[in-house]
DNA sequence: GCATCATATAGAAAAATGTCAATATATTTT
DNA sequence: AAAATATATTGACATTTTTCTATATGATGC
């Protein structure tokens, strides 16, 4: 994994609403406007950050009608994981 | 864990030049003075990124003589992998 | 003590990021 | 079709981060 890919999946991770974001969504799926209604921010720097998750593949996306259900895409933690662990293991000597 | 500290800790891992000199110490334990002839920026721009990479908890420095040496700090990976699961582990229901 | 070497700190400039107001798009409702 | 609702995009501004030059600190060797 190349260094650019990495620090856009740990960008997630690095800003306080984002984590409060990732935090509200360990309960389950939720709309853009309920998470509106638990982070103080306006609407479209919410937009802003729901953006950085996705492409950090954290986070997705479901547009249902005129709603975007958001959700922890597994597959994205495990990913991370992944790259945390290999970032961070020592090299066999 | 408060979301300012998680912040902190992930920040080690969201710059690429960061994600560069954590590469360069799984091989072991490195003086500063190695790691800036591998990467390119300049003496007090590396110093800044090794403060950031201290305070996340993810290298720890050794001073020995006019040297610093940098290394992985085991426990500080930990925690950020321990950190990572919390984060993204859904509610249980 | 003085010169040298390794690293840290201060301060300024440049680049990136986070934020908001205004507006656009797309869907649903009336 | 018009109004209302949910979300995205645009563009500007403020803050933060990254980077540099210059300088300071601290250790070693003469």
């Amino acid at each position: 994994m190349d260094e650019r890919r990495t620090a856009a999946i740990f960008k997630a991770f690095c800003d306080e609403n984002r984590i409060k974001i990732i935090k509200l969504l360990r309960s389950g799926e939720k709309c853009a406007c309920k998470l509106l209604e638990e982070i103080n921010v306006t609407q479209p720097t919410l937009s802003h950050h729901m953006k950085i998750l996705c492409d950090a593949g954290i986070v997705v996306g479901r547009k249902e009608g005129k709603w975007t259900h958001y959700s922890i895409s597994k597959k994205g933690v495990e990913q991370a994981k992944e790259c945390l662990a290999q970032l961070t293991t020592l090299d066999a000597e």
